[in-house]
DNA sequence: CGGAATCCAGCAGGATACTG
DNA sequence: CAGTATCCTGCTGGATTCCG
């Protein structure tokens, strides 16, 4: 059973594995982080400004994961006044475009998904 | 061609809108579930079946989100032996390519991010 | 500047029991 | 069969403080 029978199939074997990694590297600010370093390598200080609303915590530990999968690099640039810079990987630019379709996917049907929730919630608010 | 078509493609922007419908869709059980129901429409305990790994709950709750973004859809086919279907929805079709390239990513590059991941650790562990 | 460490609230999600 | 209703707990992620 390889990978390619799977896709003759036309089915999709998601394990464990594959979910853990969409994890790390879809979470809440990876894409955003992802997307920030694909436009240019920047610092720790440029990507808060850049993403205003994500807390320190949470911006070391999405670089940390990123950088642990080899999706970004870390470069320290000075010792004195401590500068670090974040550059995204060959590997990570391979993920731009499977991102770039999902991104694009919920752009394209935003309409439609925002149409469905408002009938679903009508009918439930009818039903009770 | 060039090194600078990241710049050429545009940008990207993520809002929180996007991000709620992402989240939404490529939880940690949907991608299953949309699996499942690709190949074929089934009842609530055949996807349990399908999916052993889901507790009942995270099943329902995933099915009602789906629904609510008409990704899926809830058929009731009996009332005394109570039958459900759920089916996927030509909405929900349109999840496919994307998520498929999402998935093939990860496939693909699976052994680059384990590799990466253990010379991180390794590092790491040689710092300590 | 670029974090690490700590504390803490919220909630996603599991286990269990019950229902039409 | 296809759920609903509770209870409970671990983990996420925010706020704050401190450090080289």
């Amino acid at each position: 059973m390889t990978d390619t029978d799977a896709h003759a199939q036309g089915r999709l074997t998601i394990t464990a594995t594959h979910r853990e990694l969409l994890d790390q590297v879809l979470d809440k600010w990876s894409l955003d982080v992802l997307n920030e370093l694909c436009e240019r390598p920047q610092r720790f200080s440029g990507l808060r400004r850049a993403i205003p609303t994500v807390t320190q915590k949470s911006l070391t530990a999405t670089l940390r994961r990123l950088e642990r999968n080899g999706i970004v690099e870390r470069v320290v640039l000075g010792t004195r006044p401590v500068a670090v810079e974040y550059r995204i990987t060959p590997l990570g630019k391979t993920l731009r475009p499977p991102v770039d379709a999902i991104l694009h996917w919920a752009a394209e049907h935003l309409p439609s998904i925002d149409a469905a929730r408002d009938r679903y919630d009508e009918e439930m608010d009818g039903a009770r």
